[in-house]
DNA sequence: CTGAAAGCGCTTACAG
DNA sequence: CTGAAAGCGCTTACAG
């Protein structure tokens, strides 16, 4: 009963027009258009537009007179109107490989609360999967749709780029840095290396990596996963440990990547005394298995992950903190700067800091290793 | 020097052209309209209007050959255009309290994908917090910007939903029954006796309750907590055990609310020996609360929780599965059938389905209670 | 400071 | 089946 006189009879004393829009005729509320504040107000609409939108060149009084009309009959401007007039869309497009991860849940959060308080909408695209990425930059998906675009986590191939920089539009990558768009992401090497100097610094010396792999079909060849595996390398060479192919395992970034990775781990000829985890996930995934062979963290085995995931602290799990909800704050931040700024010549590269978040998963090793060195097989 | 020549020198071949828009003058480019298109195939634009979109009334080889050349020359109707002109967005507003928390990632992801394989876009609205809720409500925020709006576990005031209506749009609301709008979501008293029940079965006596307070300053309100509170009372005294008031603590649906609890819990006069808890975020941090307290689970404690959360499953926790992506795509299909087709009387109510996990983090309690029935103090 | 008019790029009765 | 014209509701040179 309600329900249809919602969709078709709008409530009085609006005026309503029926507009056929596809197979269904729809009812469309018709409110206060600027004609009808210009003519209350006794001036043109050209004055109203320029009165309301703080555009110079109105006198003050007029002006407040428009503003206080315009409050009167509620008059908001149409935003199609406005955008097919000026092209701006007062939007900004954001692009994710899949809004239910953890990761883009808090990066989508932290930029759209910039965005938001500059006025924005926030258009969301999500990927899916490699066919969803393929539509996405082969169609001109975002033509007219969007002033700015942020993209998360995506290495982008040539013609991507290409497909992007055809938009006109301001583009910033979040987690991925790039030559031609702007970048806000963290050091993975620097933050992997500190990672693993804690283990060191505790007495590790045989300490086992479970990296991201490549396997994700829609994040594929994106850097941060081999930056850290890089730096898990630096760490140890530099500590004079030769590297151990065995040590170092891969699984999806995922709490069943991390399980399977640490299963794998748990039958190399020698175990390790610690494991370097590429994600909080898999570190839960890690956890996991350990608990159910029967060991102890970090008594047996110390674990450390990366992402400071809200669920770490629970898990009692070493961590790194790479801020990502202050990654996507910078990241709309930095967009919105592009859209007012002309920049200069070189893209803005941005590095947020992380640092190292020390619970319970991570112990110096049981016994002292001093002979592990020359273990390997 | 490429960022400088992506802003100010859109690639040749390309016609170009200058608009001012605000402060800076921002360049953009013109691809073609449907006015080339026309003059290419020597129509009218109003056909190809019509050929593009396939209305009838265009004969099948003038229709083909007017795709075939806008396929040549890439054209893509501008969509503010066809908006302004239509009032149709071909956008779907999806208002959420916070897009970080795992929940609402869930159904964001599952309604996307459903709305954009329908062609829509979605339109993100973050409400963040409850200054948040009333500038979206208050403001006419979503005039001219959705063709339809899906509302994520809030509990509507008498004003708000007056507020949306008056936008003439359809609604659906998730996680909430209404009078007024469409809804999908569970039946989360039946779930919550499903879940005591089963700890019943198990032949637990003494049950405590970890419950969603109504703390959130955006969710307030919302229904599931209170029906799974009644869930659990309706189960115990239909099994014929009175209801304690030390065995039902409160806390905000977080990993934190959930330690708190479960910490008043353990100071109750008499411990519970199972627990049911209103998420499974709360139940991790239960968890976590048990394992420092040295008890282990399940044989001092049962834990039951409500989610079906990525990681309960690595935190071998018994929970209720509510399908929580299926009611995001139960929603957004719900909004596609009520754009395309007129509804009866009642708006539509779906129930999705609910079920029981088992895993590891319930069993029988370790001394068969017999007498704990009369322990009240 | 203000207004009349053109224009943004489509869609849709209306007429043929 | 096709076209000419009006209209969607703004903004913005241009002229005064």
């Amino acid at each position: 009963m309600l329900w249809q006189s919602i969709r078709n009879s709008p409530p009085r004393a609006n005026a309503s027009a029926c507009v056929s829009g596809g197979s269904a005729v729809t009812w469309a509320l018709v409110t206060a258009r600027i004609e009808e504040v210009a003519e209350r107000a006794g001036v043109a609409v050209s004055t109203v537009s320029r009165a309301l939108r703080d555009v110079p060149g109105v006198s003050l009084a007029t002006r407040q007179r428009i503003k206080d009309i315009a409050a009167e009959v509620g008059y908001l401007a149409s935003p199609n109107a406005a955008r097919l007039a000026t092209g701006v869309t007062g939007t900004v497009a954001v692009v994710v490989p899949d809004a239910a991860k953890w990761f883009f849940g808090q990066v989508i959060s932290g930029a759209g609360a910039v965005l938001r308080a500059s006025g924005r909408d926030v258009l969301l695209y999500e990927l899916g999967d490699a066919e969803g990425r393929r539509r996405f930059f082969e169609g001109k998906t975002l033509r007219g749709r969007a002033d700015a675009v942020l993209v998360l986590s995506l290495r982008l191939s040539t013609e991507e780029t290409q497909s992007l920089r055809t938009l006109g539009l301001p583009v910033v990558l979040l987690g991925q840095g790039s030559e031609v768009f702007g970048s806000v992401r963290v050091d993975d090497r620097a933050a992997a290396r500190s990672a693993v100097r804690h283990l060191l610094n505790l007495g590790h010396r045989r300490i086992g990596l479970i990296g991201i792999d490549d396997a994700d079909e829609v994040t594929t060849g994106s850097t941060p996963p081999l930056s850290r595996l890089a730096g898990y390398r630096q760490s140890l060479l530099a500590a004079g440990i030769p590297l151990e192919e065995d040590l170092e395992q891969f699984g999806t970034n995922s709490v069943s990547g991390g399980e399977l990775a640490m299963t794998r781990l748990l039958s190399a000829p020698a175990l390790p005394t610690a494991v370097f985890v590429g994600s909080d996930e898999m570190a839960f995934g890690a956890l996991g298995v350990l608990r159910t062979a029967g060991m102890t963290v970090p008594r047996d085995i110390s674990v450390i992950g990366f992402d400071n995931h809200d669920l770490s602290q629970v898990m009692d799990l070493t961590t790194i903190d790479q801020n990502i909800r202050g990654q996507g704050e910078a990241a709309a931040e930095l967009l919105l700067e592009t859209l007012s700024t002309a920049l200069g010549t070189a893209p803005p590269d941005r590095i947020i800091d992380t640092r190292l978040v020390l619970r319970r998963s991570t112990a110096p090793p049981a016994d002292i290793p001093t002979s592990s060195k020359k273990e390997e097989t």
